[in-house]
DNA sequence: TCTGGGGTCCTAGGACCC
DNA sequence: TCTGGGGTCCTAGGACCC
């Protein structure tokens, strides 16, 4: 099983772990007695090698179906378009894409082919469901196979009903399965399911399409960097530190993507607060500035957040989580000037991009800004991490 | 004594996702 | 002792415009 950051919570088990009880997304501590009794191997999140791998299965089903006809989903989870294909080619093709996929990277994969995307997940989960029955391929491509799937399938395990609709559907109208959903009205779903997002759905579940194939190259609205401590904080200059660093790393995603922000907001949250409630609230302790004019540059971008931390701490207080997120974020080619600043900001380019670099193919932060610290006492706990096989080449995967 | 209609933009908050 | 991180979309309501 694999452990979140800071090795708090279990956020991936095997088929194996799943049937001695290992719950998702319980805290790591509490099961350990069966973690330990069974000799099961943990693991803390390796994201360098999980981005790695998806980013050489996405290839492989851009290879398979061609390029235009993947959009990425998530880190292991993609839709594809195959409407290029007869229903009669549909088992071939999947079964094309399963065993390719296994064979170039090693990773296995399960298909659910159906009429919209929300049919599509529908047909996937059966497929991991049953896996001797299914051989992780499912295809729904008749009304009877449908509305068979959808009588199985309770509401709650629908993609698009989160816990509170969940919760709404079952309660208040008695409405316990996917069939029983698809029969309500667009009208019901417009003002009791978020509007337009539930009438998407009910169609959806009708097998009219209404979330359409999105297109790759969009860029992200909002960037956060955000870590719960190794332990609790309380002085000032670690906080600092951290929030430096996390600045500089949403600073290289903002450039990776060649984008500009003109927002910076930080938050912390001390030890005592219910960090489970959502920072955007409030009642979180967090500043945002709007800069004078967008940047990419990360010593731009450190200098607000750090200030910032100034007006958040409290002396005496310990902390747990600090993070910064960016938004405002425009294109980097079109930063809009500012007509009170001089505007050669060459050189500053050509530093970034030396600085990330250097950083891309030697290790990460082999260069930072003073800013950043150097002992790093807050960093997060992660003990228990593999290998960066295929990213690090001092972490190779060694055989004899 | 009495005062319209039509619109845009922004933000906070609520839901959802992996 | 101890429970993640990073996103998206939509709506309502307020401020403001002519």
């Amino acid at each position: 099983m694999v452990l979140s950051n800071n090795d708090g919570c279990i956020i991936s088990r095997s088929d194996e772990a799943k049937k001695l009880g290992v719950q998702m997304a319980g805290p790591y501590f509490l099961a350990k007695p069966l973690i330990e009794k069974h000799n099961i191997s943990v693991f803390s999140s390796n994201y360098n090698l999980y981005g790695d791998l998806s980013w050489r299965v996405m290839e492989t089903l851009r290879t398979i179906v061609g390029k235009k006809n993947v959009e990425v989903y998530s880190v292991d989870e993609a839709f594809l378009d195959l409407s290029i294909f007869s229903k009669e080619e549909l088992p071939a093709i999947a079964k094309e894409i399963k065993s390719t996929v296994e064979q170039w990277t090693g990773i296995k994969v399960s298909v659910g082919i159906a009429p919209t995307k929300v049919l599509a997940k529908l047909a996937n989960r059966f497929s991991k469901k049953e896996k001797e029955k299914t051989g992780c391929v499912v295809i729904l491509d008749t009304e009877e196979k449908i509305i068979e799937a959808l009588r199985q399938t309770s509401v709650a395990d629908l993609w698009g009903v989160g816990h509170q609709y969940a919760k709404k559907l079952q309660e208040m109208w008695g409405i316990y399965d996917a069939l029983q959903l698809r029969n309500v009205s667009e009208m019901f779903a417009k003002t009791n399911l978020g509007g337009v997002v539930g009438a998407r759905l009910i169609r959806e579940l009708r097998a009219e399409t209404s979330k359409e194939m999105e297109e790759e190259l969009s860029s992200k609205k909002m960037i956060a960097t955000t870590r719960m401590f190794g332990s609790p904080v309380g002085d000032i200059a670690s906080i600092k530190e951290a929030v430096a660093t996390y600045t500089s790393r949403a600073a290289e995603k903002l450039r990776r993507q060649h984008s500009a922000a003109k927002v910076i907001s930080v938050f912390v949250v001390a030890k005592e607060q219910d960090h489970t409630t959502n920072f955007r609230m409030k009642n979180a302790n967090s500043r945002q500035i709007e800069l004078p004019s967008a940047t990419s540059f990360t010593n731009e971008l450190i200098k607000p957040a750090v200030q910032m931390i100034d007006q958040l701490f409290e002396k005496g207080k310990l902390y747990k989580k600090a993070g910064v997120m960016l938004s405002g974020i425009v294109p980097d080619e079109s930063i809009q000037g500012n007509l009170f600043r001089e505007d050669n900001k060459n050189c500053e380019r050509r530093l970034m991009d030396m600085i990330d670099n250097v950083n891309f193919s030697q290790r990460d932060d082999v260069l930072k800004f003073a800013a950043s610290g150097t002992t790093r006492d807050w960093k997060m706990r992660q003990e228990l991490r593999s290998g960066r096989y295929t990213t690090r080449w001092n972490e190779l995967f060694e055989a004899r």
